[in-house]
DNA sequence: TTTTTCGTGTTGTATATACATCATAAATTT
DNA sequence: AAATTTATGATGTATATACAACACGAAAAA
């Protein structure tokens, strides 16, 4: 049928062509990968990234955290509590602006120091998958995705 | 602190290395584009995306769809159950062998013709971001992230 | 100065994701 | 043939994600 066949074509480019689609289903294998290799931590890849990023950058709050990691606020509010919960990260009280401060704990920083050889491990593995510049290729590219 | 020191170099490398930090990033940032440009449908792009699957390949099982498409099968189970729940997936009983077969109704392929043009528009805004080529090679690289 | 807007964080609700576990039946091994 | 393994799907639980709506206080506009 004249319709069907239509739909079947616009399927094929969407299968084909569609970002999002092929950046999701990277992201859901990678995130077995690294979580997989991260387990015996007790870490995901998102939190150890969230807490590597509040060790090395010192965002002065949860919304700037937001901002700089393209991640809504309110999906960082919980994570921040999860962390919180373990021990892993400090969240001040407000302040006259209401802002909150966020710091990796003690016990955080050396959870970073346990987990950080289980990354090297597997993000060799990872690197290892592609041909000699091309990482650095994908990754020029994907910095290009940005909010409009 | 010689420690301290030595956990912020590590941290710098996870923030400029880590392939599932920037890919997982990449992901959010799609998603919301996407999502947003598709909203009127009420379809999400990974919604979007498993119905063209199943429109496009007739997957025998729900199993096959999340070997092709590297989605956990129980993951699927869920996602199958919201999309049949709003009328646009058949899910056939389970036969002998266990297996239920995957269907768009009538309403799904009406769904999908919908939702098409709107992908198309936000699919070219997305390919705008990359310099001549460069979306090709983002995509060859991402094909080379599989299981191990 | 009063009103409006804006920025920050939280909570309710919803989808996306996966691991552990279970029930079930087919296929394989012993 | 009996026992084990494998394949399929569902459910319990947990994290990741974001939009809508809210409370609150500061900053800007009227």
């Amino acid at each position: 049928m004249h319709v069907m066949e239509e739909i079947l074509a616009h399927s094929k480019q969407v299968a084909g062509r569609c970002a999002a689609v092929r950046v999701l289903r990277a992201g859901r294998v990678l995130t077995r990968l690294y979580d997989d290799a991260l387990r015996p931590t007790g870490l995901t890849i998102t939190q150890l990234s969230l807490m590597n990023f509040i060790a090395s950058f010192r965002p002065e709050s949860i919304s700037a955290i937001g901002r700089l990691l393209d991640i809504d606020r309110t999906t960082l509010s919980r994570n921040l509590s999860l962390l919180q919960k373990d021990g892993l990260v400090f969240l001040g009280r407000p302040g006259a602006d209401r802002k909150r401060e966020v710091l990796l704990t003690t016990r955080g920083l050396e959870k970073l120091e346990e987990a950080f050889p289980k990354w090297e491990a597997v993000q060799a593995r990872v690197e290892a998958m592609f041909e000699p510049g091309e990482f650095e290729l994908l990754k020029k590219a994907l910095a290009r995705i940005r909010e409009p």
